[in-house]
DNA sequence: CTCATCAAACCGACTAGACGGTATGATCGC
DNA sequence: GCGATCATACCGTCTAGTCGGTTTGATGAG
């Protein structure tokens, strides 16, 4: 009876809808089409969801509460510019290679969102990107990191990175996420350490 | 006679359709807002193009060509490795930040195209980027490009920037397109170029 | 010049269907 | 019997694309 059937509605739409969204697109995916790949029916979707927008929404929030974190978690530890720097890279890059459907979907379809949604999810990056700023800001004042090159530079070059990830990286192709990590942050750091 | 024209249909509904789809976004665009910001009708409008798809298509084949002309004269002109590379990469930067709009459109919208015409964009890019792999494999040759990084990350690691461009930069900022192209691609060469 | 002819360009009301969302009520644990 | 959880049928809206008809302009005969 009941004992099988104990699966979460919420967990099994919201899987649902990131497997289709980051294949077909958020345009392209019917909220029946999220329903039925997800064994239930509207109205118990609806039960837990005010709108699909909603559940868009709900797959952008679990990425930026997960990395704003373990930002926090590396930048408490401490330690040099240019190593606190380097963990930050790995692990955001990491996380993203992780997190690749979850990456696509939110690069293709943050215009989607509710205006009112897409100026929270801009505030959530911003503060991502401030703490981001701060430890190259302090590097290029211990004068580890060139300040030749506006700072926004600076950052776009090392966040496109990040971006792009979806676009080209492959789970089953020859290079594991560690060492793609490890390759993408060894060039961003050499092109903005200081040369002496 | 060709000089006086009269405003050619197709064109105001490109320029129209350009417009709306980097700022509303595809899907959220319909083929009625695009005719009438272009100030035609509907009849007009798929009199010139087969459908919604073409209009997105016709924005993609505009820049794909024109940035693969653009490779193509560069690479002829010859010359030593890093320099063909340095003007390859300031160009198509440069190019990028000129059509932001394009930009834009084509990397949020590519996944809503035909799986044809995906294969077809697919195919072009695919070109592009085996140029530009040569260019580098020479480099690497040579011994002037380090090769202990695998070629795709290093060229990931390039056109990461030219995607993000649309995400970060603004005309009206404080840099000029020309500034930043330098910037990125020195950033970009000083990370590639084998340590001596 | 006038007028007939024809094809391309263009118009816009209309359709067919898809889609997001809701109203209503059944089921069940408590 | 009461609230939470869901199932089902349904609604109003929106939109890509169509189609019969009209305008325009080039051509050529008389």
């Amino acid at each position: 009876m009941g004992a099988m059937r104990t699966k979460n509605v919420a967990d099994e739409v919201t899987r649902a809808a990131l497997d289709l969204f980051s294949t077909r697109g958020y345009a392209n995916t019917s909220v029946q089409q999220i329903v039925e790949a997800a064994g239930v029916t509207k109205g118990a979707m609806y039960h837990y969801f005010t709108s699909k927008d909603d559940l868009l929404f709900a797959i952008y929030e679990r990425m930026l509460s997960l990395q704003k974190s373990r930002l926090d978690e590396i930048t408490a530890r401490g330690g040099a510019p240019e190593e606190v720097l380097r963990a930050v890279c790995v692990d955001v890059l990491e996380t993203s290679i992780e997190f690749l459907p979850e990456g696509t979907v939110f690069f293709r379809s943050v215009h989607m969102l509710s205006e009112e949604r897409q100026k929270e999810v801009t505030r959530r990056r911003r503060e991502y990107n401030d703490e981001f700023a701060t430890i190259i800001e302090r590097g290029q004042a211990a004068g580890v990191f060139r300040d030749d090159v506006p700072t926004a530079v600076l950052i776009a070059h090392f966040f496109s990175d990040v971006h792009y990830l979806s676009h080209w990286y492959r789970p089953e192709g020859p290079e594991t996420k560690t060492e793609v990590a490890q390759q993408v942050t060894d060039l961003f750091l050499r092109s903005i350490r200081k040369e002496t």
